[in-house]
DNA sequence: TCATATCAATCGATAAAACCGATAACGAAA
DNA sequence: TTTCGTTATCGGTTTTATCGATTGATATGA
């Protein structure tokens, strides 16, 4: 029994596809055929059913499949140990970020590429849904974004809390609601709304609040860009709906309070629990957090 | 990075010596040093200081131990859950079954306990189309029913038969009928009929007989739920059609021959053809079959 | 100080195995 | 029935794991 083996096993019980399994492991399906096939005559037992094209997994293979998944993990959890073990002079750094927390991602950025000029990163914005599936197959480190995201998966995700900011409506500092100290959620009714996509943290946690508060705004636009979003906004015909923070360093934008509800969302640093978490990480969320 | 590699390792980290290990591994201290080389090149970074004729390990090595250990002991637990799996001291059983056998089922259950109490028995009733889809579908091992089942299906089944029982007609045994040696078929026409639901296959076999000898009863109910029809029959106004076997374990019910025709229905194991058969299904069955 | 014992590293050759492409075999779908 | 999509198998090639023999390094003891 080799790693190798135990790495095709994995990938074709997930894909229940050899051919498709193959092809991703970067193998001929030849191969994958034997490989396991060996596996299985070492085994004793077999893991697949192949019944005409398809194949089924067996009560055996379901039940090794956990053992050889941890086993997989595991050996990548040590190798990436070893990796960055005192070097944080090579390495990468993937970290997936919702626009809303931008600003306070680009002075972290600035600070961990001073201590650390040999690491690589690379940000990736995106829906708060989008992120936590890459996270979920190890293409990303972490993740920053408001803290509502998908607690219904399998596995567990492990939340740092960064602080707290407002949802507010967002309106060109032209707008005459600019002027106002605050807003009612009622008075949204009539205003046309520009919101983010579905699929984006902050809109899941506005369509909560107007079902809690049963009202139905018009959303007369709906984009998956914020920076977009913000650009419509400020050209004056929109409202929007986005934390304070998001628009902390816009000059012609201004965030309106909306009174009597709580609209706080909570900002986090979220990443796969019980997973080998690399110095780089460790380094970068310092930084983030001293602030 | 192979399990191999970190097989070779770990004991190499235990002895710290390469010589003795490689000699209790079964191969050349070359292979080993040679072996271990290869793994440090991968993860970049010495697993062992070699300082004269000593060798020790290093921060890097011992860190990656524990996951070394981890992994190989994981590999081998799978390992050994699989062996177990043939030994039958794990591992599940789904058996369907119609109603009708269910007097034979039990005993079996019990006796299958007494010898395997790890394996954890389900048992599902249901109409042998149900329960034939289901074992397409593997969700379950094999099915215990009579063998006119769907036979015009393209994937295969294999019959394994159990023995024979008549077809009778049921009544109460307080209704005039039960005290009759036989009837023939053309009483039935007189009789209200409470008959198991369409995809029962003692219900198809019945309509069967009826097809074939051209008469046309009088079904005045239809109930998917055998038990709940026994109790019908029981109270009075309804006879139904079931197998003798069905009701052998029924004091107030009484099965009377129906004459004439060949009404012998043939009790069966199905499973898929071709596929493998686990342990506890090939124990399951001696046990079945020796009664 | 020098010989010797004891280890790990290295080299070249061999055996094992992983791998591939081509093709057969099979069942499902058309 | 043919076609399509899939897995299994075969024969040949490449890679690599392994070995024995040798070298190099160093601790030990005469």
């Amino acid at each position: 029994m080799e790693l190798r083996q135990l790495r095709y096993f994995t990938r074709a019980k997930e894909l229940l596809n050899f051919t498709e399994a193959a092809s991703q492991l970067f193998i001929s399906q030849s191969t994958l055929s034997q490989q396991i096939k060996s596996l299985e005559d070492e085994l004793g037992i077999p893991l697949f059913n192949r019944v005409g094209k398809h194949i089924y997994i067996t009560e055996a293979g379901e039940l090794f499949y956990n053992y050889a998944l941890k086993c997989v993990h595991l050996a990548n959890d040590g190798y990436l140990l070893v990796q960055d073990l005192g070097n944080l002079h090579t390495g990468k750094l993937v970290i997936g970020v919702t626009f809303g927390l931008k600003h306070v991602l680009i002075p972290a950025i600035i600070e961990f590429n001073k201590q650390y000029p040999l690491v690589q990163i690379q940000v990736i914005f995106g829906t708060s849904t989008e992120m936590a599936e890459q996270l979920y197959q190890f293409k990303m480190d972490f993740l920053l974004t408001y803290d509502n995201v998908v607690n219904s998966n399998s596995r567990q995700l492990k939340y740092q809390p960064l602080f707290s900011s407002e949802l507010s409506l967002i309106v060109s500092s032209k707008s005459k609601i600019a002027q106002k100290n605050s807003i009612t959620l009622k008075d949204l009714n009539s205003l046309p709304l520009a919101l983010p996509a579905q699929g984006f943290s902050t809109r899941r946690f506005i369509d909560e609040v107007f079902r809690k508060n049963e009202i139905t705004p018009t959303v007369s636009l709906e984009i998956n860009d914020i920076p977009t979003l913000l650009e419509l906004v400020e050209a004056g015909s929109w409202s929007s709906i986005l934390t304070r923070a998001t628009v902390s360093d816009q000059k012609n934008l201004v965030a309106v309070p909306i009174r009597g509800i709580n609209t706080l969302q909570k900002a986090a640093v979220v990443s796969l629990k019980e997973v080998y978490e690399k110095q780089a990480v460790k380094a970068f969320l310092a930084i983030l957090m001293k602030k």
